[in-house]
DNA sequence: GCCGGCATACCGGTTTTCCGGTATGCCGAT
DNA sequence: ATCGGCATACCGGAAAACCGGTATGCCGGC
């Protein structure tokens, strides 16, 4: 009994190859590939695979918007999230958005079967790295009702940092106390799943809040 | 006869996925993997491929710089850079550092064995996508060059501290002294006039040292 | 040959970030 | 009406960044 699984992932080259390496393996069978989020949705529909591989960089829509889109057509396929980020934000949104499974591009390509099984089979999968942030994030209060997204003052004060301003000065800015600006730049990062200065400014700019 | 092959590539899976699928080519064989550039440099000394599959966005030098080492050392081996981005920046830099053929991740898997049996034949070979960059580069009679007022050990450590890595952290990757680094990161800092290790990070952004 | 740039390394000191807390008022939702 | 998130503010400490130096060896250009 094979699971057949639909690969989705912008890089045509990386996809062939992960279908070369999944062909290896007994109880998988790669059915099908997209390069695109549009083209997973129509071959997700006319497949109907037991399992949706799903990168998070597509062209057009991303992992997350193809993967809400999926579940609102009554789209019930697992979907294992395969991404080169560990950004929390990133987690949190594809599981929120339907993915059960989460694995890092720089995870074993053993993690990839395991993960592809373990949906399959009803279960989540995440590879260890990405565990890491999700379990900082259980312990903390288990914000499951959008606890992620970043409030308005704290965008702005993300802001600021990225373009390398020194908390006093967002302080004077913003006319309120370092202090608060110090819990803002903390709370922001522990939201994010980031730990440096530059971490959020590079994501400010992926998410693009500063420009480049 | 079959043409050894080392694989630079950060992402493991990626790696290993490409491995498996060039072990159906009949005439290749991947002899090695490296997830860094540190990694590359040794394995290439050791194991002394016929070619050199490299990527780009390597964690601490990225595949310029790699490339640059080894030319500097004296091998000849021919590389294959392989790279999810079509700018001419990355092309023609990777050209100068001793490249002889440029893959996009985006092109089929086909192509990357094409170049590897086109550059292991002392010929070049680049895929379509590519070449069109190339084509108005060539008309536009290129220019630029010096744009890098850095050294190429600050590029490495302007790479690492855009990744968010601490001074530490960048030490111990580089096998250098902590102090070192520090020096590093001062001197530039002086020379782009930048304070913060925001816009260090936003500059290696925009300069395609580190992706978004 | 000498000078400048590069890469290495160390010292000392100030500022800032980073990471724990605690606390208060406000507001919207359950 | 209570509970969670938001925005505000403070304390204290460890770590890191930031800013001056000084120094050595190496290599390439004038």
């Amino acid at each position: 009994m094979n699971i057949r699984v639909l690969l989705a992932d912008d890089h045509r080259m990386v996809r062939e190859a992960l279908r070369e390496a999944l062909a290896r393996v007994d109880d998988i069978k790669v059915v099908g590939e997209a390069g695109s989020g549009a083209e997973t949705l129509v071959l997700s529909n006319t497949l109907k695979p037991d399992v949706l591989v799903l990168d998070i960089g597509l062209p057009d829509f991303n992992g997350m918007e193809v993967a809400t889109r999926l579940r609102k057509a009554g789209c019930a396929t697992p979907i294992v999230a395969l991404s080169a980020y560990t950004d929390k934000r990133f987690i949190t949104e594809m599981l929120r958005a339907g993915a059960t499974g989460y694995v890092t591009k720089s995870a074993a390509g053993t993690e990839l079967v395991q993960a592809i099984r373990a949906v399959a089979a009803g279960q989540g999968y995440f590879s260890p790295d990405v565990a890491a942030g999700l379990v900082s994030e259980v312990v903390q209060g288990q914000g499951d009702g959008g606890s992620q997204r970043l409030a308005p003052r704290e965008r702005e004060v993300l802001r600021l940092v990225a373009e390398g301003k020194r908390s006093s000065h967002i302080a004077e800015l913003l006319h309120i106390s370092p202090a608060t600006v110090e819990v803002h730049r903390r709370n922001i990062m522990r939201k994010l799943g980031l730990k440096s200065v530059a971490e959020l400014a590079r994501h400010a700019v992926r998410e693009g809040i500063v420009p480049p």
